[in-house]
This record gives structure tokens, C-alpha cells and sequence, in this order.
RNA sequence: CGCGGGAUGGAGCAGUCUGGUAGCUCGUUGGGCUCAUAACCCGAAGGUCGUUGGUUCAAAUCCAGCUCCCGCAA
């Protein structure tokens, strides 16, 4: 008899790779259905004013369920640890760093990825903000094995969402972590199993998302009307797109446009006011801020703004 | 001790520098006008000015400590 060949029936050695929110369900959903081995998050890292370390989301997690956590400043220095557990497999969802080939060269089965967006399109690490400030109709999520370029490896599967008007970053990061979980979920046997689809991106369709830098926050007023509300949507509810009203840091979380033109006004001009908020001029329009938040301040509704603020009409917001 | 802003009726703000009766826009409420109204007119209620102590004849205002909120940076 060959014992060897018994083997078939074990688990599964896995490593779960996050770290922030948008990997919590889908490493939730892992736990509940396979034994996890060992969960790598980056360090923990300074928060808020008075720089006091904080955990990872996926750290807690890692915490609650009693998963070996592991949390290298360097991926190369966990190598050693990673290659001793004989992982089968590693899964990662927005983990934060790029890993090196040696890492995706140890698990049998190879690294894959959960990544919110539908690739080739919006590869990199802010696929959902630039979904709605780039005006797709849709995104989704996709699972795919990892390559040594980012975001670049071969597709197993993939799940369309829908962009409704309604939609903020927020909203759509929600929706997107729960679709992720569901459809690793659904890969995953076949993924174990050797069974599962294998296709490479199409290099001639690739779009980038790449983390929001600061530039990407600032509204631009001689943009369009249709480019700034969803720079605005696509920015709540983190980090906040904002201009300047007196030298002062506005940021904007709500807006709609109408179709005013206000042709004579400077972009940025302050132009009229109205039941929920106050009218901008921006280059083919006019669009309504409803709800902002002053620096220094938490946020309010403009009619609010509005009625500590007088003769707004005719400012420039900058 | 990372940098900075803030706390004033229910909401948003002014007043603080230069100490001397608590103010504005709204909301609430009573009345009026109107075919009618979220519009307009007249009136009313509602605040120990975040908290503790200090200076002063007198503190929202000046000084010190504390609490909470927020922007930036990481």
C-alpha cells in the first residue's frame, strides 16, 4: 500500500494575504469553509493625530479566530516562514505590497488574487475609486493568479457589477467585497482542483487605477460637470475631493448638476442658491453642492453652510 | 510631546485681537395676510458662551489646566 497516494483527502495548507477592510469578508468567507493556515497583513502602522499604532482589519480577524498572523515589514523576510508552512496555496486580496517571484513560486498551486475590478481594465491599488471617477458603467471583481507585474497575471473568473448613479466609492466597496468573497468562494474547488479556467488578459485593453494621490483629490472647476460629480462620488467616502472657499480646505461629499450655464460666470464662481444647497460654475455648467465640510469642522449640509454664511454668491471657490 | 483649526439657544455662524446689556441667517412656536403656500408681515420661547481654576470692579472675550470634535501629515 502507498500511503502517499492517501493524501488526496487532506486540507488544503492555505495563506491568506490582506489587509484592509475590503479583504475582511472575503478572508471571513475563507475561514468559514477551509482551515487557514497562517494570514500574512502588513505591520501595524500609525493612526490618527497622536501616531498610535494600529492593527490591520485583517490582523483583528487573524486575532478573533486565532490564526497564526504574520506581519513582515519585507515580504523577503516572512520567505523563510511562508516556504516552512508548504502552502498549497496563497490567497491575496488587497494585500499592499507587490510580491516577489520567489514567494509566488512556493505554494503547489500557485498565488492567486482577488482583485475589484475587471481585468485588464483598472489594474493597481485604487481599482474602485477610479471605477466611478473614471465614469465606467460597470467593474467587478476578478480572480486571477498572480504574476511578477502587477495585476497582470491570468484570469480564472470574473463577476460584473453594475455603476448606478447612485454609487460612491464607498457604496460600490461594499458591494465589490461582498461579490469578491462570494465568487472566490464559487472558484475556489475548482482552483483545488486543478479544473479551473485559465486566460490571459488582453494587453491591448489595459487600464490603470492607481492609488489616489493628492492632485487626485483637488476639484478642478474648468473640468465638466459630468467629470466633477464623479470625482466627487468616486472620492466619498474616503479620502473627500475638495477645493478652497478663503484660503480654507472645502471638502465636497454630495453634489448633483443642473442645467444651468451661468455662460458669464468664472469657473469655480459661486452662483446661485437653492433649497439643498448652492450652485458652482464649472466649464459646461453649473452643478449643486449638497453636502461639504469645512477644515477644522465636521461635515454639514450646505443649506446649513449656507445660513452661517452670507452673500456667498459671487465667491470663488479655488 | 508631529503641524494646525474648532466647541456660543435645535442647526449653521458672528462676536474674542481692543474685557463693559448675547447678535445674525434658519428652525420651532403664536398670530396676521392670502383662494392658497415651504412665500410675505408682526410677536414669542429657547443660551450657566465645552469644562475647571486664575486675573479683574467686571470675562464668551485675557491667562493656565482638562475634555471632546475636525483638517493636514504619517
Amino acid at each position: 500500500m502507498d500511503f502517499d497516494k492517501i493524501e488526496v483527502k487532506k486540507d488544503p495548507v492555505i495563506i491568506f494575504m490582506g489587509t484592509p477592510e475590503f479583504s475582511v469578508p472575503v478572508l471571513e468567507g475563507l475561514i468559514a469553509n477551509y482551515k487557514i493556515r497562517a494570514i500574512v497583513t502588513q505591520p501595524d502602522k500609525p493612526y490618527g493625530r497622536n501616531g498610535i499604532l494600529k492593527a490591520s482589519p485583517i490582523k483583528e480577524v487573524a486575532i478573533k479566530h486565532n490564526i497564526l498572523c504574520l506581519q513582515p515589514e519585507k515580504i523577503k523576510d516572512a520567505l523563510q516562514e511562508i516556504n516552512a508552512l508548504e502552502p498549497d496555496l496563497i490567497i491575496t486580496c488587497a494585500y499592499g505590497k507587490i510580491l516577489p517571484l520567489e514567494l509566488l513560486l512556493i505554494p503547489k498551486l500557485g498565488c492567486i488574487n482577488v482583485h475589484a475590478s475587471l481585468l485588464p481594465k483598472l489594474r493597481g491599488g485604487a481599482p474602485i475609486h477610479h471605477a466611478i471617477i473614471d465614469g465606467y458603467s460597470k467593474t467587478g471583481v476578478t480572480i486571477m493568479y498572480m504574476s511578477e507585474q502587477m495585476d497582470a497575471g491570468d484570469i480564472i473568473s470574473q463577476e460584473i457589477v453594475e455603476i448606478t448613479q447612485a454609487d460612491t466609492a464607498s457604496s460600490l466597496h461594499d458591494k465589490l467585497k461582498v461579490v469578491g468573497r462570494d465568487l472566490l468562494l464559487k472558484t475556489l474547488p475548482s482552483i483545488l482542483a486543478g479544473t479551473n479556467n485559465r486566460l490571459k488578459q488582453d494587453e491591448s485593453e489595459v487600464t490603470y487605477g492607481f492609488v489616489i494621490k493628492r492632485e487626485d483629490e483637488k476639484l478642478d472647476f474648468s473640468k465638466t460637470k459630468r467629470e466633477i460629480i464623479n470625482q466627487i462620488r468616486g472620492l466619498n467616502a474616503w479620502p473627500g475631493a475638495y477645493c478652497y472657499f478663503e484660503e480654507k480646505i472645502m471638502k465636497v461629499w454630495q453634489a448633483y448638476r443642473t442645467d444651468n450655464l451661468f455662460e458669464l460666470a468664472y469657473p469655480g464662481e459661486i452662483t446661485a442658491i437653492y433649497n439643498d444647497g448652492f450652485g458652482v460654475k464649472v466649464s459646461n455648467g453649473e452643478v449643486v453642492f449638497t453636502e461639504i465640510q469645512l477644515e477644522g469642522k465636521g461635515k454639514i449640509k450646505a443649506v446649513d453652510f449656507i445660513h452661517g454664511h452670507p452673500d456667498l454668491i459671487g465667491k470663488i471657490l479655488r
